[in-house]
DNA sequence: AACATCGCCAACCGCGGTATG
DNA sequence: CCATACCGCGGTTGGCGATGT
């Protein structure tokens, strides 16, 4: 059977000729997705960006407003509790990040794919070098890439070494003496992204190391379009 | 200072599942 | 029941800044 939706670039092919937009989104596009799904709700994506006259797929569409310009969406570091939960959930469920997103409110499935590929990964990789085929090592080494996507052997640490390494009461977080996780500069591309398609000042956030254009200004720029 | 490499994130692609006619 | 259209998920890639040489 002939599968749609992501084959030719977007579910509806059917009448759309009209040129697809594809790349970096601009602030005029979130402007406009935000506004329309404000006054008309979201879902039904294929229509959605019909009649919000995008030049984007539904597809892309959908995927903007998730993991991007949802109100609800949380911007900036995974935080170590957050870290920890991911961590169980992915020994317990593998690569379900959508399923481990819903666990971690105002998470996207994406950001959580993100973070395991570029920091735990790593980390994965590190150790499993680090303690040869020693099953001994640090004890949170029984992974591969290949593990994890199978249930059954994908034991990244178990809950008690990884409370180990977490402790809720001291604020602080104790780091996995090989875990590199690199909490600065995160949103850096986001942001340079953003400067670059959105001419508007961002709201930095020096401390948290958080960098991107607040949805602040887009929900006030979206509430001025309204004249609300 | 210039170039190369790395790290990170946003967005795209392809596939499976589901709804609808 | 079948064919088609759409949605959602997971994997992958492109682009850009940061960092190293």
């Amino acid at each position: 059977m002939e599968k749609r939706g992501g084959g030719n670039s977007g579910g509806s092919g059917s009448s759309g000729e009209a040129e697809v937009r594809k790349g970096p989104w601009t602030m005029e596009e979130d402007l406009i997705l935000i506004n329309y799904i404000a006054n008309h709700g979201d879902g039904v994506w294929n229509s959605l960006a019909k009649s919000a006259g995008l030049k984007r797929t539904g597809k892309s569409c959908r995927l903007r407003w998730l993991n991007y310009l949802r109100p609800d969406v949380r911007r900036g570091n995974i935080t170590p509790e957050e870290q920890l939960i991911i961590m169980e959930l992915h020994a317990k469920w593998g690569n379900r990040w959508s399923k481990i997103a819903k666990h971690l409110p105002g998470r996207t499935d994406n950001e959580i794919k993100n973070f395991w590929r570029t920091r735990i990964q790593k980390y994965i990789k590190q150790d499993v070098t680090t303690t040869t085929t020693s099953s001994v090592g640090s004890g949170c080494s029984e992974i591969n890439d290949q593990a994890a996507s199978t249930s059954s052997h994908n034991v990244f640490c178990t809950q008690d070494q990884a409370m180990e390494t977490y402790s809720p009461t001291t604020t602080s977080y104790q780091q996995h003496p090989n875990m590199d996780f690199n909490y600065g500069n995160q949103y850096s591309a986001a942001a340079t992204t953003a400067t670059a398609d959105y001419p508007i000042p961002m709201n930095v956030d020096d401390q948290s190391g958080e960098n991107y254009w607040g949805m602040d200004d887009i929900w006030s720029s979206m509430h001025l379009l309204n004249g609300n």
